[in-house]
DNA sequence: ACCTGAACACCGTTCAAGT
DNA sequence: ACCTGAACACCGTTCAAGT
């Protein structure tokens, strides 16, 4: 669309592998991952989809610099972050840098979806978990430990999980309610839970819980539940 | 391929939607998902493309279908299970439970990746959720409990985790070992705890963990904290 | 009711040719 | 060195036509 309106003033930008990643980005903040294609890339970047092989290899080659790129935001932006005053406050300061890595990756929906596909190990993806471990054997960790840390905390490290029961799909809206009574027989349990959760807060359903607080709370669970140990030795 | 040579004895089995997504299942357990084309689906059950569309929506349909077929495959063997023999058992059973979800889907590794991107609440999912909830609520769990509960667990209630660094990628080789050094600088804590964990089973590097003891180490901190929080009440 | 062939509008990617 | 048009081998899906 706008790769046509270029004002001769600005002399014409060569293509990168930074400038087609960003672009891909942007894309898929737009419309999703599946409104990421070469051809679609090549025009948001002005120019013709072949010309995108002289910068990326390949589509994955595209999808795995994404990632990457996203990581790198949230590097620095945790890098910036202060070390830890004292070393029992390695939960706290872990806590921080995966509540500021989940704000980035919010403005990123399609972003957790697409890490789970991935298979290469992206070099930001390394250098996040190397600082965590840092923060973790400031704070007392064994080596040991640290290991069982980052397969316990798998995704939750960088700020995502995976949601079983998707808020934007069906379930959410008011149909539901009338639905629910329907459903009452073959779910009793999860409708007996969702009668109440949605009592104590009328707006909560299925599809309407509190992701940001549930998050927290799983993740807090698994952080104490690390400390409990390190202090076991 | 076998779709041909069918013996004229047994008589042609019509096309249903559960044969075929049986076949899907098939086609995605040999050759993953992306292997999983209507084309090819349809070559599977010894039919044209096109027919596959009066036994499914569109392809979409077929996703979350496979989806919705394993899980029941799951629910079959969980529900066999006897219940706790006492409501302190809640925790065992749920453990079991899940590691038995597990057992199945590992038997369909490109499963786990295809959930996250399903946005359609699977009846079987809800019915995997509501044994869950059952069991919790029998072991003293208020509701409220066993909502976050389930938003803890997440995707680990069904039996996997993201895995962030893949063993079948780069990393795990024997390159890795003489790569490891040239990273130490870059990656120094990470690359001291490989060490560390390599030197006490050197058959282990990053992409070489025990997945399965990782896998019930995250789970039981997370049972371990949410009893802790069902007896504080 | 169920199945099919041809066709449409897309993909990612290769190749030979341009500057 | 960088970019391009045409072409290839695929996709999912629609449609009109067959039994």
């Amino acid at each position: 669309m706008g790769a046509r309106n270029r004002p001769s003033s600005e002399p014409r930008v060569p293509l990168s592998r930074e400038r087609v990643l960003r672009a891909a980005v942007a894309i898929a903040d737009e419309g999703g991952v599946r409104a990421l294609t070469m051809r679609r890339l090549a025009e948001q970047v002005g120019a013709e989809a072949m010309s995108l092989y002289h910068h990326v290899a390949n589509k994955e080659d595209v999808l795995d610099g994404t990632v990457d790129l996203l990581i790198g935001e949230i590097n620095e932006v945790v890098d910036r972050f202060d070390p830890p005053a004292e070393p029992a406050d390695w939960k706290k300061a872990v806590r921080r840098r995966v509540l500021a890595a989940r704000e980035i990756l919010l403005r990123h929906r399609w972003a957790p979806a697409l890490f789970e596909t991935r298979s290469a190990v992206s070099p930001q993806v390394l250098r996040y978990h190397d600082g965590l471990i840092g923060l973790m054997r400031a704070g007392g960790f064994s080596h040991d430990l640290c290991h069982h840390a980052l397969h316990a905390l798998g995704s939750r490290a960088l700020g995502f999980a995976q949601e079983l029961f998707d808020p934007s799909g069906a379930g959410g809206g008011e149909e539901s309610v009338a639905e629910l009574e329907a459903m009452a027989e073959r779910f009793p349990h999860l409708v007996g839970m969702l009668a109440e959760v949605a009592h104590d807060d009328p707006d909560s359903t299925l599809g309407w819980c509190d992701d940001q607080a549930e998050f927290e709370f799983g993740l807090d669970i698994i952080l104490d539940g690390l400390d409990r140990l390190r202090e076991a030795g």
